[in-house]
Order: C-alpha cells, then structure tokens, then sequence
DNA sequence: TTGTAGGCGTTATCAT
DNA sequence: ATGATAACGCCTACAA
C-alpha cells in the first residue's frame, strides 16, 4: 500500500494501453463507454491519484500560484484567505510563502516557487526590498505577476493597491476640521511605497488647510507598535508638542495610544489620534481609536481576480493599475466636535 | 528569453552529455574542475534554474511540507511562522493551505497536496472535521505526518498540542481562588477535542474544590466574538447568574466582556473573567483581560522539529506526543484578591 | 573523467 | 476506439 498507483499499473490490470487509461480518466470522447467504467472502477478501488508533477512537467503548468506575503499579520492574512478564495474557485492552489520582511528570505522564496514552476505570482514586498532583480527574473521569464497592496514604482506590474494617498489625506483632514492644528505623523520605513503615500496625502491635506509641514512632527518609525510607543513619547516630550497624531497602522496607534495614556493626556481633548487599517482592535480599546478603513478581504480577492485576468490575456497588462478607495471611521480618539443633530 | 534553460541546453552549448552537466551542477567528486568551471559559468549565464517537478518526478521527494490549517488567526498564524522557521533551516519548503473551519475545502487541500507529493504533512484541523479518511489516507501512503494544535484522538500521528486540560484547569482554579463560586464556561463545538479539553480541566477543577457541575452554566458556541457576546447575555439574564466566566479563547472573552459592560457589570468585583491564547489584544482592553498563554510560535517550531525527525526515523512514531505546559496571566478581569505585600 | 540509456508518470501525436 | 512511442527535465546505473 505504499506507492500511489499510476496509470500504468491499471493499464496493467486491465490489459489495455496506458493511453486509453489516460483518455478515460479525462474521460475524453472517444472511449467505450464501458472500458471507462471498468477504469473508473479500477482507479477508485487502487485510489489513483494524478501526479501532479508529472502533469506539469508534461505541459509546463501547475495551476499553482505562488504568494509571496511579508508577514501574516491581520491585514495580510485576510489579503490571504480573499486571494485562496477567488485562485481555488478558479481551479488554482495557492502556496502561500512569507518573507518575514527580510529581503533574503524574499529572494529564496521567489527562487523556489520559480523552480517549482508555478504558473505565476501574487506578491506585497517586504519592507526591506530596495532592489528587484529577483522579481524581474520572474517578468523576464514572461510569467505572469501581480503586485498587491505594497506596490512601488520600481517594480512595473499589474497592481491591485489601496489608494494610500487618499487614505492619509482623509485622514489628516479629519483631525484639522476637528480643529486640531500641530498634527503629527508616525510613517514607516522610508523606502517603503505604502508609508511614503500616505504621508504625501497628509502633507497635502496640511496644504490645503494651509498648514506649514514641521519636519519634527514628521517621524519614521518601524511597523510595530514598541517603536511607535517610544517615538509618541519622544513628540510629547517637545516643546511645542503635537495636538493630534496620525499613524499609518493600527499597532502603531495603539503604541501611540499607550504614550498617550501614560503621559496622561486625553483623546481626543488633548490630543487626537487616527490609525490605519481599521482592525478590529481599534474599536475594542479606550478610547475607541479612529482608523481609515482599507477591506483587505476584498483587496485580497481583486488581486486573484487580476491575476486570473493576467493569466488570459495575451496582452501585456503591465500598466492594469486598480485602486480601491480607503473609508476613515471616526471614532472616540479624535472626534472633538460631536456631530450636531438636525431635526 | 522565455523558457528556462535546461541541463540539456547547457550540455548542446558546451558539447559535453547531458549526465556531465548534472554531475558538475552538484559539484560530484569524479568531474574535471574544468568542465566544471564551464558549466557553472554557463549555467549562470543562462540563469539556470533546476526544474524541481523533474527532481520530484525523478527522486519521489520534493522537500515541500503540506500545512493544513484551519484558518489564519493570530495564533496559527504565529505557528505557521515558528514552523516556516524550522522547515526552511531544515530544507523544506512549506505549502499552507488554509480550509477555512471547512471539511470540504480540508479533503480539497489534502488531495491536492497529496497529488503534488508534498514529502509529508503538518495538519491542524478544522473545527467542522469528524470524519478523517482524507487523512487516513495519508496514513496508508506512508507518508509521515505531524498533528499540531487541534489533535483529536480520532487520528492517531505524531503530535505537539497544549495540555488544554491544565489550561481549563489553572484557569478555573484561578477563579475559584478568588472566590468566585458560579463559574460558567463558553466552550468550543462539542466535537473540538481542544475544546473538550479545556472544558474537562474546568470541571476537574470544580470537583477537587467540591463545586457541583451546572449546565446552565456550561454553553457551546462558535470560536467567535459575536456568539460569545450572545451567549453571554443569556447567561447574565438566568435568575442565578454566574459570578465568573471562563472562556476558552480570546475572541469569545471580548465578546464576553462586551455583554457583561454592557449589563453595566464590573469586572473583576461582579464578575471575573479568564480568556485563553494570551493574544496581545486582552492586554489592551480595559478592564485587562486574564488568559491563559500557549506560546503559539514555539508550538510551530516544536510540530516542524518533531516533523522532521518523524521524516527521519524509520520507526513508527505515531504515538510520540509532545505536550506543552501553558501558563496563565493574571490581569485586571479576574484579580479580586490583590497579592499581598510580605516583607 | 565522461557518455549512453532507461525511467519517473503523464500527455500528445500518429498509427492501427 | 485503442495502442505504440516520444517527450517533458532530471538522475543514475552501467559502460567506455
């Protein structure tokens, strides 16, 4: 019972020709119909499998998609299930690798899925990666890849991301109509495309309310909610402290939250804060913490839904640029100025 | 510039066998340094890749572990990282697949991983799963295979687990401890074996304090936020109502934490609360939530380790088992009795 | 040290 | 309707 059958062996058994074999189970239209019983029979008895490898050796694909994923924090895990959702109703499998944010890791991914030969790529970069030529291999190969969420510039490929800009404009116009007016941001690493749009949103709702940036307000941190604890505590220790602070993900927000709390100062009176990503954590901690909302299921299942569309068409795609539309949700952290009622 | 280079190109190139090519890629003893060298130059020039599905095809092994998960929550998706971390030192690529808490899309993945000859698997299953043929089958392959987390008794591998049971059973003493008399418990689905565990703790723990068993108290309901937030409004509603909850994960403590402030109910004065799994969530609540810790990322790391050397043994190992001790933390929600001061 | 040939499990082409 | 055969990319006896 050790070795999975093969066509080969019921063949054998039935004392016809693998190809027939072959042809029954893909039960193609010229077979007797009864010799495709007596096969059908035979493989379910002996548990024939396929070998998958054999297959995609034979014809060059594996109806396979390699993801590549920095971590599998909330947001991306749910990117995750949206992209499994739409690849396995499309007949896909998806294999599911993470880069631990380590460019290293990344390329030792890419490599393997690349000799596994997957048929193509879902990919959010790490935020350590400033170079592609790993990626570029996968392009020069012409198999198909669809960048997702940390999209940049360096890398030309269909991309399915959340308008960033937006989601960091909506954000700090927030704070300045609720009357805040030295609002601080806490950005990610530098080179990172994500952090970096964002930020370009904040700078150009302070322009339009005509605001002056202050480079001290402005402060790069790492994705996690530690460094965003020691970063708050270093803006409220400044002269001219900030009166309200925008950080680009939720964990940061709830390190800021800390700082906050233990300088004792109050949300939203002393000071307002919004997040980013809206997980679920923002609304179960005191305050209530305000979030731009980006749905990562649904962006999770665009990005699949490209891809599939990658995987068709002949055309190159490489300019397919869609970009889904951030929701801010307001909550007790940063409402100063309750909505009026009218009657 | 589109399909990848072979073996066999490098060989036509340089006018040498195919056999040769493949003996210098592996730096064999018995190959002329020379040769050698050529064939290293080339093949980087042509950006040589070796084709794993003809190495897996050839060799039946393709040093890829199948991991099965149920879903990608924090605590699993801290596992997934630990085992990741193990199987890449070790070699191993890891495919997760996730089932979604489906029986189906669980069959689904495991033919599917079956099929591409993954070299063994690392399974937690699903909370939906009560038959378990797919994995039998499995079984009857050979093919080495590691429960983790979800083990059921119904399967027997290899496996790396939490004692559930000392969960369920620290955490009820603990409330009993501080005087809590009516503890009531949200368990899991009646099937989970996780979730019969920690209920069989709970109910050790009443009996070794000589507290008779009420099912009023004992609920069934989803893994979920909102059913706990509702079954924990029906058990505030009985005539006489709990004066402790004991959850048996996170998710269902804040939903129980919700229901209980929004009866207006204080914790821990009216009423104690204990979730499990320690997620970094129940320290940001307010009022800090107590819970029992597993540390889910060396549990990975301890199902990948024991993986390996299940691949590595001959012997039947199907009844190794590694059982690790969690550890509660006391936190505001159930801590009626401060600790006393000694001097 | 290098080459030849057969085979891994499957499909596809060409016969029959 | 069915069979024989070559091929996919690689490895491995065995032979030279």
């Amino acid at each position: 019972m050790d070795k999975p059958a093969t066509i080969k062996d019921i063949a054998r058994k039935l004392n016809i020709s693998i190809s027939t074999v072959s042809r029954a189970m893909r039960n193609a239209a010229d077979v007797n119909s009864d010799t495709k019983k007596a096969v059908m029979a035979l493989s379910e008895e002996l548990n024939y499998q396929p070998n998958r490898l054999a297959l995609g050796l034979k014809q060059k694909q594996t109806h396979t998609i390699g993801v590549i994923v920095p971590n599998l924090d909330y947001v991306l895990s749910m990117m995750v299930r949206g992209i499994d959702e739409v690849a396995l109703e499309a007949g896909y499998t998806v294999m599911v690798c993470q880069s631990n944010e380590s460019f290293g890791r990344e390329i030792v991914n890419t490599r393997r899925l690349l000799e596994s030969l997957v048929d193509g790529f879902i990919i959010s970069v790490s935020s350590e990666t400033k170079s592609f030529e790993h990626f570029k291999k996968i392009q020069e190969r012409n198999i198909p890849m669809v960048v997702f969420d940390r999209v940049t510039p360096d890398l030309v490929a269909p991309s399915v991301r959340l308008d960033n800009e937006n989601g960091g404009f909506i954000a700090t116009e927030h704070l300045l109509e609720q009357g805040y007016k030295r609002i601080a941001i806490l950005a990610g690493p530098k080179n990172l495309g994500i952090s970096n749009s964002r930020m370009d949103g904040y700078l150009n709702a302070l322009k339009k309310y005509k605001i002056k940036k202050d480079d001290d307000l402005i402060i790069h941190c790492d994705f996690n909610q530690d460094y965003a604890f020691f970063a708050t505590q270093e803006l409220l220790a400044i002269k001219k402290r900030p009166d309200a602070i925008f950080t680009i993900s939720d964990r940061m927000a709830i390190g800021a939250m800390l700082a906050i709390k233990k300088k004792g100062l109050k949300m939203p009176e002393d000071i307002g804060l919004v997040g980013f990503n809206n997980e679920p954590v923002v609304s179960l901690v005191t305050p209530q913490i305000s979030s731009v909302d980006m749905s990562s299921f649904e962006l999770g299942k665009a990005a699949a839904k490209l891809f599939i569309e990658t995987m068709h068409h002949q055309e190159d795609m490489s300019n397919a640029e869609q970009i889904l539309k951030p929701k801010l949700f307001i909550r007790e952290s940063s409402q100063k100025i309750l909505p009026k009622i009218t009657r």
